[in-house]
DNA sequence: CTTAGCACTCGCTAGACTGGAGTGCTAACG
DNA sequence: CGTTAGCACTCCAGTCTAGCGAGTGCTAAG
């Protein structure tokens, strides 16, 4: 559909654009040598672009700048990774990974703040999800006749735990019961299928056993919805060194959005249907706040399963090829850390 | 040490600048009513505030602004409380506090929420304090032969919990013997003392009956040292719809801050010596970046004991009154909900 | 002691002007 | 026919200026 040279042109504005963050003009592509042509002949090939839609013109008389369309072109057909290093970024990272086994909430808080640090864009990481923890021990802690706290051990080494209220008139060999009936049952069941099984399968033997069951599962229930909330930010305020945000409005918006997790959640929906490094410009992604920003995600994993994303999020004029680069690299470290840690 | 006249003008200009956040000048003091002198008699004594040090001018033949000292002189024996109505915001807070019991943390977290709600500032709410909390149970759940989870609950009910190597040669039998008589012996120790505790009283007891004892307490030290970190901002972002945070780098500086636990422990440092209301304003901050903030604190407890410390950072320009009377609200409801929650 | 009057200062805004960067078009060139 | 040089045109960003308004400080009168 684009001719060679076209393809050429496309590609040397947005790498141009990506560094200067000011609109490309023909000269200034003529002069960079790579493409041998006169500033008329650019321009006439910028027009045809523009009018594909792969450019933009903030104004007449002012350079082009690459639409959305236009870096999606970029990344699924021109970006060239060879170029750039990251080996002085990966490095940092491949230190981190080479400490001492970690707390688990501990190594992803982390991994958002390296990333943060190699980058000047916002990171995001997702920890391992409902779908792939399964619980390993449940238990409950009496504080007083009233409250408790239950706590529930996962495989991946998390602990959730919640104060609770015990219902009026259960007695403590009654919650005794109770758990050591849910440790049997539910072990090695995914955080997912709880509540489900909760419901169906162990209700009926349940209540047979235990008085004030019903009670007890709503409070179990309570326990394990948390589990949703694993997202960790680094490098919040990394965007306010980016010239697009400059406009306060635009970055409260997004500061906005970053500060509620259900909202990220939200985002991030769908990054993980495929494994795999995916990319998100601009109004590709559905809230509007982020409309002028391009999310970039990896996944990483544990023997094929899906533990959870990391994302990066910036301008829409990101160094696509370094931030793919990275990520690249730090899913396959994660992934890793995974096995490493699972031994 | 000021004429009565003298403070009704300051109290005038602060509390017009704390509305307009635009310098102040002689004629709109004498036009509010409430001060009965022409614009001239008040040029007058506002130039005897500047040259004392009560008031600023951002330039010349522009209005007065108050400078720290001044708000500090408004604070101390200006401030009339009675004027405003904070009737509507204490509602709010208190149909929050009238629901159910919740996890202590998520009370903390929520009560950051609510105060960035209604005021435009940032709220921080910090937890309570190791000073206060005492071990109530230790566990130690295996995930495999080489990793464990120890969990430390407390007697507010939080939980501590963390990830750990398991020292090469040790085995559960010996880690058993180990919890039991740390359970034994630290019930009710207050995490602050813990460290100090473990490495004297039970060091001798222990070495006699477990082996790696060191090793364990190693590891046990970092299950506890995550304690400090309990830190709830809200309303982050609030600051950015305030004028004088239009600029951007200044912004960015206080947000990098709110970012690092350390650094609002460091800020909040000597705020929980007194208990009551506290206000720090301007440079009375030792940290650079809050240079142009005020920070409010108060504390909430039980028995007397100080739980934890709730603070408001704004722009100097704050509405101190209204925010001490909330916070007052607040700190007492606070320390109502700490009374049921140990019922 | 208070106030009216007045000259003066300063920042802010709008308008005019300019230089520069870039485009689009046309015509010439190989 | 594709490519290029030339040129008129557009628009932005920066600078300069004048005028306005708010506010002060001083002086002299009440």
């Amino acid at each position: 559909m684009l001719t060679e040279r076209q393809r050429h042109i496309l590609s040397a504005i947005v790498d141009d654009y990506i560094r200067s963050a000011e609109p490309i003009g023909s000269r200034s592509i003529s002069k960079r040598g790579d493409v041998g042509f006169s500033p008329a002949t650019i321009r006439n090939e910028m027009s045809d672009l523009e009018e594909m839609g792969f450019l933009e013109q903030p104004h007449t008389s002012a350079g082009r700048i690459p639409s959305h369309k236009g870096y999606r072109y970029y990344v699924d057909h021109l970006m060239h990774y060879g170029e750039q290093s990251v080996d002085e970024d990966v490095d940092v990272m491949k230190r981190f990974f080479a400490d001492r086994l970690q707390q688990m909430e501990r190594v992803i808080q982390q991994v958002a703040m390296i990333l943060s640090q190699v980058t000047p864009y916002t990171s995001i990481v997702m920890g391992p999800e409902m779908l792939t923890t399964t619980m390993k021990h449940l238990q409950i802690v009496p504080l007083n006749d009233r409250t408790a706290v239950a706590i529930v051990v996962t495989n991946t080494g998390q602990v959730e735990n919640r104060t609770v209220t015990i219902p009026e008139g259960i007695p403590m060999s009654e919650i005794e019961k109770f758990v050591s009936i849910l440790n049997a049952k539910l072990k090695n069941v995914p955080l997912l299928h709880f509540k489900s099984k909760l419901y169906t399968e162990i209700a009926s033997e349940m209540s047979r056993y235990v008085s004030g069951y019903e009670e007890l599962l709503i409070m179990l229930d309570s326990i394990i919805e948390r589990e949703e909330e694993r997202v960790f930010l680094g490098g919040t305020t990394n965007m306010l060194t980016q010239p697009e945000f400059k406009d306060v409005d635009k970055v409260k918006s997004i500061l906005d959005l970053l500060a509620e997790t259900p909202k990220i959640i939200q985002l991030f929906e769908g990054t993980g249907a495929s494994s795999g490094i995916q990319v998100r410009i601009g109004s590709e992604n559905k809230l509007e706040a982020v409309n002028d920003c391009s999310l970039i995600t990896a996944t990483y994993s544990y023997e094929g399963q899906m533990l959870g994303t990391i994302g990066i999020l910036g301008p829409t004029r990101m160094d696509y090829a370094k931030m793919i680069k990275l990520l690249d690299h730090l899913s396959k470290d994660m992934t890793q850390l995974m096995e490493r840690w699972y031994k």
